[in-house]
DNA sequence: GACGATTGGGGTAATTGGGGTC
DNA sequence: TCTGTCCCAATTACCCCAATCG
């Protein structure tokens, strides 16, 4: 139920994974990562979901990114669920 | 139905979508949240509602009295994505 | 009535979002 | 295919001080 955990601005999101911001936006909009949207729009990252990616720990199923054909199997990621639930 | 209703102060919003106070004053003002008022003019918010934003996911077939022009989509079965119509 | 902390309102700077392009 | 950068518009953050809350 609640995560609890705290959450980051795109700003910090890039910062930690040394991107743009608008690269952190992309992710979110292609589903790679969970996003919570406040009322006016902007995203908001779960911290505990950033870490686990920068961990790389985040996809147990995968080992390389470097290709991604079609995930066949249970690809979700972190967000079991739909991710993407808030587009503008 | 339990609405629960507990109520929150700005402060408590602010810290739980990591936004300012005065953020959720704007929230409140431009009607994107319900707000009670206190006769001092301070503002408390739902802590029903307040969760409800925060998920946002699962509030599929429920929405906000807030008016915002949906576009008649007819409910996609395979797509829960909708393409919401709220654009800046 | 007094005190500390929070809130409200206004105004300005910084960040963010979306699109398009390289 | 993915990322960085450009534009503009909206949202958010931080500054002030006065009022309210507990």
């Amino acid at each position: 139920m609640d995560t609890g955990d705290r959450l980051l601005t795109p700003g910090e999101v890039a910062a930690l994974f040394r991107v743009d911001p608008k690269t952190v936006t992309r992710w979110a909009a292609a589903g790679r990562i969970g996003s919570i949207r406040t009322p006016g729009g902007h995203r908001r990252f779960r911290e505990s979901e950033v870490r686990a990616l920068l961990e790389g720990e985040g996809m147990l199923d995968e080992v390389e990114e470097t290709e991604r054909p079609r995930n066949t199997g249970p690809a979700a990621p972190t967000g079991p669920g739909p991710a993407n639930a808030g587009m503008y």
